[in-house]
DNA sequence: AACATTTGTTATGTAGTACATAACTACTTT
DNA sequence: AAAGTAGTTATGTACTACATAACAAATGTT
């Protein structure tokens, strides 16, 4: 008989380790009882009882999850926290420098596609206050100050994320930045569109969304058009 | 002497396990190296030794890394694998039903963003053939059997973020999807905009990408709506 | 009796040992 | 020299032991 045949239908049974398979039937697990957050959960050794492995193994997938912010351990009693911080293990993963070049291509789209669907919310949610705040640092854009620049583009752009009230989407924002700061510096020299963070505030004063976009576009244009350059591998 | 300003003082200099210290000084070590995928790192006996803890800890701390993807082990070597896959771990954790409802909400936020601001990429890398598969897919939104309207739902969207050739992004929309639709199921009766798929189809064959982000605003206006009359907790 | 203190118990955190297994190396055999 | 074999090494898993924090019960003090 044909041995490659016999090793597409018996090899890949299992390259995972006990760890993983536990990590899995845990995560299940909790998903099966539906816990709410504070209930408490069997201990480690009769979690290993259970599984039929030692508590080293499950120990090991459990400090997955608690990595995940799915699970949080006491000395004396294992609860579980149903407030993973969903953005939390995203975080620890997002640096320039340990991702592949045409990932952080990939993100760095992801952020202007962000950008330009913000109207819509920031339509629906902004106030006077928050039109207020995004001017006073609108103003300050054109300090001549490297370091300032880069902060206070980082404000306005911050300012936006957070008048739509999506903390959520403002974490997400922030972890992006660094990347798109990369991809920038590593690419090529500054340029600036020619729509300033002025025009944009004077348009969210008193323009419609529509403009509000045509105007962003144009604020990122530089950006857009490094993208059609951009040869992917 | 107060205690309290004892306790502020020494307190909170580790609520931290030894786990979660040698993960970040593994996380560290990584990024400070600078590794490149396929580089064997030193053994976990070594790291044991280096960081003055057990074995137990490393391994630990290891395990978390590994289901970050961003080391991978074979028995007789430690490889560094820096293509950690960075929505993996994101993955784990997003599920309607371990999320609480803000977050939720967040994130179905998040996805009409993204809609909305896929336009200028789709303008940018649209081609006749993607135009013809989509025209497809939007040929068959009008049969009635409602599981087959879903997946042609997923189809039509899912081919959108298709096109923009953002691997990262159309692996992020169908993660999303799920949350979507549970926050859908979850609030309200079905409801359907007034653009169809087959009028966008026609814009982004014939009309240029303004028109196309109105209409697609249209296509999702229900939810909009019902954006507008959420308050939060 | 009410409160504070001590003691005990329990579950997690950490250390250490032991052995199985896979993968690589080097040696031997023909 | 090619092939097979034995040895070596690092990870995977199991088990034991003890430290520590948290809670509970019991004891002592007023």
């Amino acid at each position: 008989m044909m041995t490659s045949d016999l090793s597409k239908d018996l090899e890949r049974i299992s390259t995972k380790t006990m760890a993983d398979v536990v990590e899995v039937s845990l995560r299940e697990y909790l998903k099966k009882k539906s816990f709410k957050p504070g209930d408490s959960l069997p201990k480690e050794l009769e979690l290993a009882a259970a599984l039929g492995v030692s508590r080293n193994v499950v120990r090991e997938a459990l400090s997955r999850l608690r990595m995940l912010g799915m699970i949080e351990t006491r000395k004396k009693r294992g609860m579980v926290l149903a407030r993973p911080d969903i953005l939390g293990a995203f975080e620890k993963v997002l640096d320039p420098l340990i991702i592949d070049r045409e990932t952080l291509q990939n993100i760095f789209e992801l952020r202007l596609v962000l950008e330009m669907g913000l109207a819509d919310l920031l339509y629906i949610k902004k106030t006077d206050k928050d039109i207020a705040d995004l001017e006073a640092i609108a103003k300050k854009e054109n300090i001549e100050d490297k370091s300032f620049r880069i902060k206070n583009e980082i404000a306005f752009h911050g300012k936006l994320y957070d008048i739509t009230g999506n903390e959520t989407l403002k974490r997400f924002q922030i972890m992006l930045m660094p990347i798109f700061d990369y991809v920038i510096t590593l690419e090529e020299k500054p340029t600036r569109g020619k729509v300033s963070h002025q025009d944009l505030v004077q348009i969210l004063k008193s323009g419609n969304k529509d403009d509000f976009r045509i105007a962003m576009f144009e604020h990122l244009k530089p950006h857009f058009d490094r993208l059609v350059q951009y040869i992917p591998a």
